[in-house]
Parts: structure tokens; C-alpha cells; sequence
RNA sequence: GCGCCCGUAGCUCAACUGGAUAGAGCAGCGGACUUCUAAUCCGCAGGUUGCAGGUUCGAGUCCUGCCGGGCGCGCCA
């Protein structure tokens, strides 16, 4: 249990005591003034009406009234707040916890619970962007987040390779692989075409592997073929990159499939059975606005092929139907529109509204030189995630992303970007953890090998980093509950600020032994709770800098 | 026009969803390495939290109205 949770009972105990009130809301947190204790609550601010009493009286008396060991004083202050310090041996003995537990330290206890976290879940029809890359960096961080707080957290990709996009891509390439044979490909829209350099390099390498053949033959089969190979190509060049940055996928789902396993008829027979559409010029229509939507949408057109509508709804439930209770959609900030379509389906199905979470991503704002750059996949003016990491390196390229809010838009220089990778805040993290791992070489022995230590006074520098550390739980737990990733950075550059101060008045390596196994354990603590934090970003903590 | 999101130091961002004197980094100025890594530490300077009201012991955070920006309001996805 966590010292919060631990003063949050005393406090109810206490006022059961002097008043014999159950209390419902407990608030204990962590004040920003070291003067104002280790913990500090507001129950005697908050129930002062109910108690008809003035704050400070009311805190007077709960404080006296208090009974708890790991406390060693409390003070009232300001207009009624109620301050706690620690005993060292409280703090000392949850430490020992943190050792034990190691690399487990933060991770909350199983919910049993199964999420399905959808993300990226772009399109086979180029490289990744930098846009596509804060994406993958956000969910794959949050993902870690989820599990470690204790969910069960499949991660999803959802993608189409069929489709208008589809075929254009397939032209696309068909036209520079007749170039690449001085021949000629008609196609009906050139202005649409793909123009990036990677569509040359898709025809290259179709060139060498398959030869001219598909010149000869009829276009529309020799399309199928080309458009074929250039999916698995986009779909390989995706994968690798997102292999680079330590993004890994569970399962990835073709939309394609729904249509094979008859998902999609299923979807729209239960939906006219259960009353919730009706045909109007020629369409079918979802009766979406007496679902929590603005208006009606149209699943089915008028020349009978479906939107996106329907193939998504279908896809939503299959998730319910394999067990999920909770979904979580990473998507764009231009999709923000499309919670309440895709929850008034699942509501005429009968699934409810909460199933689904949708996280919006704010855009990806291009910056070269401070102008901002017109971003087109079409017309080949993007910068791809893999440029990003090339520049920059997985490490900072991951930090970077995470390290703002996922609603806060972001502006995005490449050139600033290279040019201020070094100072990234990320190498403040990792030095710490460097610095660490450089102590127990001096000293020679393992942080996993610390003698038993007997408890002792804590200098100012090694209470505040004490209570950093215990702190990483209950940041964890908050920043999945709200799915949040950018808390973790947040924390880990308190942590590492903490732990450099630390080190700056305190030496480790002193003769008193007692005194430096105490520093020892409170060092390993530390670097086992920066490298538990940057795993969970996909980062590594490296042992040497 | 309607709906959602955002507005915090010169810049990039925090602030434990209502707490005490709004904090970091970068940029600027000044200090600290014969001692476990100076990719560090300490100090100075920098703010009417877009504006105006309201709610209450207390508001960057909640409510209302403005101002400014983004996104959405397709038989596109």
C-alpha cells in the first residue's frame, strides 16, 4: 500500500475518533515545498462546513487524535492544511520494498482485465512520416504504461489494402516501372499519382524481381500483380521502421477479412433487425442521431459499395466479441468526428458507449527554418519517421515525442530537431543512470547484491530523492488511467534532477560502511526505477555514457 | 454558424484533474572539477497563466461571456 493510501486511513481512523464521521474522500498528496512535510492533506479544509468548525480547529483535532507509527510529526499550517513527516524507518523499510520488487517496482496488480489498444494503423501506401511516428511512439508508450499499472493490453494494427488508395498506389508504381522499360502506362487521373522517391525505388526492385513480363499482359491484370507487390513492400518498409523504434504489434487486422468472414452483412442484418436504419435516396442509412450522433450517417451508398462506416463498426464489434471491454483508438485530431458514429453503431448494437476511447493526436506541424512546410504524401513533401531516426536516434526521437501532452499541437523542425538532439532532456535522464552504474563499478560490486543495511538519518538531498522514488507508482497508475504518457518524462527529469543533487553533496563511496550501504541501496533504487521509467518509453538506460 | 480541443517565462513544455510562494530545460548573465562521469551542480534575471466577470477558505485548473489559434460538421477515410 502507498504511503498516500496508508495516511488517507489514519486520517478517516482519526476522524472516526474525534467525530464519528466516516469520511468519503481522503485527498493526500505530496506537497511542492519540502517545509510543508513529506505529505500534506485538506480534509480539514474540505469537511470544515460539514464539521461546523473552522479548518485549522478541525485539523487541530484530527491531529491529535491521529494514530499512526510511520508518522513522526505533523504540523498545521497555512489556513488548515495538515502536514505529515515520515519515520526514516517508514521510508527506509518501502524502499527495501522498491530492491526487492526491482525491474516489478511500479507495476500494479493484474486487472485481469483485457484492452485492445488500436494505433498507427496506417495505410500500406508509403513510408512513415514524422506525423506517423508520434503515433507509434505514444502508443507503444502507452501500451507499456497500461500493462505495467496491470492491464492486459493487446496491441492492434488495423490496416486496408484495398481500396482507391490502393489502386492509386498500384498505378503509381506501374508508371515509373514502364519508364523504367522506355515504355508507357495510361492511367486516368496523372495528377493523382503518388510522387515520392519511394515509388521509383517499389518499381526498382519489382523491375529486378519480376522483369518486363508485365508489360506484355493486360493492364488490369498486370496491375493486380504490381499493386499487390507494392503493399507487401510498404507493408515491409513499415514494419522495419517501426522495428527500429522498438514498436511492437501483437496482431494486425485486415479490413479485408471482415468482408471474407461475412462480418459486414452480419453487422448490417442486426442492425435492420434491430430497427436502427432505413433507406432514403437510394442509401441505407444508420439512424446515428437518435444514437448520440449529430446527424444520420449513410452505410451503404447508392451505387452499393459501403463506407467507412460500415466496415468499422463491424470492426469495433468483432474487438467486443473477442472479449475486450475497453478499446482504445489512437487516431488523428482530424478524426475527431468519428467517436460518436462509431459509438452510435455499437449502441444499436447494444454495446455500450464506454467500450470505446478514443485518444486524439494533435497534429504534427512541419517546420523547416521556422516555415512551415506544406505536408503531401502525394506530392513526396513529407519527412519520413526513418529520416527522423536517422538524424536523431531512436532514443531521443522517442523521448522527443512523448514528452509534450498528445493534445498539445506540436511543432516540428527537422532541422532544430538535429540541431538540439544533444541537448535533449533524455540524456540528463540516461546520464543519471550512467552515473550510477559507474559507482557500483567503482565499488565493484552488483546493485542486485546490496548488503543488508541498517536504517539511518537521511540527508535533505537523499529524503526528497526517497520520496521521488516512492512516487513512481502512483505516476504510473495516473498516467494510464489517463492516458497519458508525457507524466513518465515529466517524473523521470524530477527523478534525475533529485538524484544529481544527491550526488553532488552526498559521496557514496565513503568509509562508514553503514553509511554506504545506505547510499549504495539508495543509488540502486534509483537506477532501477530510471530504467524501469524508460523502458516504459522505449528508451534504453544505458550503463555507460 | 454549430460542436470539440488549445492559449502558462523570449522559445519548447510541466504543474499529482481545486491547494500553500505557478516550476523545468533551452537561450542570457555569474560562480563550482587534484575527490564515485562537469552530458553535472549552485546562484541571478525572466510571469497580470489571452481578456473580463463568477463560484469558494483557496482557481492556471471549475462556470459564463468575449479575443486569438487548431480540428471537425462528406454517399472521403
Amino acid at each position: 500500500m502507498s504511503f498516500e493510501e496508508r495516511i488517507a486511513g489514519v486520517v478517516r481512523e482519526a476522524a472516526r475518533a474525534a467525530y464519528g464521521v466516516e469520511l468519503e474522500v481522503v485527498h493526500v498528496e505530496r506537497p511542492n515545498e519540502t517545509a510543508h512535510g513529506d505529505f500534506a492533506t485538506n480534509v480539514a479544509l474540505a469537511n470544515a462546513k460539514a464539521f461546523r468548525r473552522n479548518p485549522r480547529e478541525v485539523a487541530e483535532r484530527l491531529a491529535e487524535a491521529l494514530d499512526a507509527p510511520l508518522v513522526e510529526r505533523v504540523e498545521i499550517a497555512g489556513p488548515g492544511f495538515i502536514n505529515f513527516w515520515l519515520t526514516r524507518e517508514a521510508l527506509w523499510q518501502e524502499l527495501e520494498t522498491l530492491l526487492r520488487e526491482g525491474e516489478d517496482y511500479g507495476r500494479g496488480a493484474d486487472s485481469g482485465e483485457p484492452v485492445l489498444l488500436e494505433f498507427v494503423s496506417v495505410n500500406p501506401t508509403g513510408p512513415m512520416t514524422v506525423a506517423h511516428g508520434r503515433h507509434a511512439a505514444y502508443g507503444d508508450s502507452l501500451a507499456r504504461i497500461m500493462q505495467a499499472a496491470g492491464g492486459e493490453v493487446t496491441r492492434e494494427y488495423y490496416f486496408n489494402d484495398g481500396g482507391n488508395q490502393i489502386r492509386l498506389l498500384g498505378e503509381s508504381v506501374a508508371v515509373r516501372y514502364a519508364e523504367l522499360h522506355d515504355r508507357e502506362w495510361s492511367v486516368s487521373d496523372p495528377e493523382a499519382l503518388y510522387r515520392g522517391e519511394y515509388i521509383r525505388d517499389i518499381a526498382r526492385d519489382f523491375s529486378s524481381e519480376r522483369g518486363d513480363t508485365f508489360l506484355g499482359m493486360d493492364q488490369n491484370k498486370a496491375l493486380t500483380e504490381i499493386q499487390a507487390f507494392a503493399v507487401g513492400w510498404c507493408m515491409e518498409d513499415i514494419k522495419k521502421t517501426l522495428g527500429r523504434a522498438r514498436v511492437v504489434f501483437d496482431s494486425y487486422f485486415n479490413e479485408k477479412s471482415l468482408y471474407e468472414s461475412g462480418a459486414i452483412e452480419e453487422l448490417l442484418r442486426d442492425l435492420r433487425e434491430g430497427g436502427y436504419v432505413y433507406e432514403s435516396e437510394g442509401a441505407l442509412w444508420l439512424a446515428s442521431s437518435k444514437l448520440g450522433d449529430d446527424k444520420d450517417r449513410v452505410l451503404v451508398k447508392q451505387d452499393g459499395s459501403y463506407t467507412y462506416m460500415a466496415p468499422d463498426i463491424a470492426y469495433h464489434r468483432d474487438k467486443w466479441n473477442r472479449g475486450y471491454r475497453t478499446a482504445v483508438d489512437v487516431l488523428g485530431a482530424d478524426h475527431a468526428g468519428y467517436p460518436p458514429r462509431i459509438r452510435a453503431g455499437l449502441a444499436a448494437l447494444g454495446i455500450p458507449g464506454e467500450f470505446l476511447d478514443v485518444e486524439l493526436i494533435r497534429l504534427v506541424k512541419l517546420l523547416r527554418g521556422g516555415e512551415q512546410v506544406k505536408v503531401s504524401k502525394r506530392a513526396g513533401t513529407f519527412v519520413t519517421f526513418d529520416e527522423l531516426l536517422d538524424e536523431v536516434g531512436e532514443d531521443v526521437a522517442r523521448y522527443f515525442y512523448v514528452r509534450s501532452s498528445h493534445q498539445t499541437e506540436m511543432n516540428f523542425d527537422l532541422d532544430l530537431a538535429i540541431q538540439q538532439s544533444d541537448e535533449n532532456p533524455v540524456f540528463y535522464v540516461q546520464y543519471a543512470h550512467a552515473r550510477i552504474a559507474s559507482i557500483f563499478a567503482r565499488a565493484g560490486i552488483n546493485p542486485g547484491e546490496l548488503r543488508e543495511m541498517v536504517p539511518g538519518d537521511l540527508a535533505p538531498e537523499e529524503r526528497a530523492l526517497t520520496l521521488q522514488l516512492l512516487d513512481f507508482p502512483r505516476v504510473v497508475r495516473n498516467a494510464a488511467a489517463r492516458r497519458e504518457v508525457h507524466p513518465i518524462p515529466t517524473y523521470l527529469e524530477t527523478l534525475a534532477a533529485r538524484f544529481h543533487q544527491f550526488y553532488t553533496v552526498n559521496r557514496v563511496l565513503v568509509d562508514d560502511e553503514a553509511l554506504r550501504d545506505r547510499r549504495l541501496a539508495l543509488c540502486a533504487a534509483t537506477k532501477a526505477v530510471l530504467a524501469n521509467g524508460l523502458n516504459l518509453l522505449g528508451v534504453n538506460a544505458p550503463e555507460k555514457m
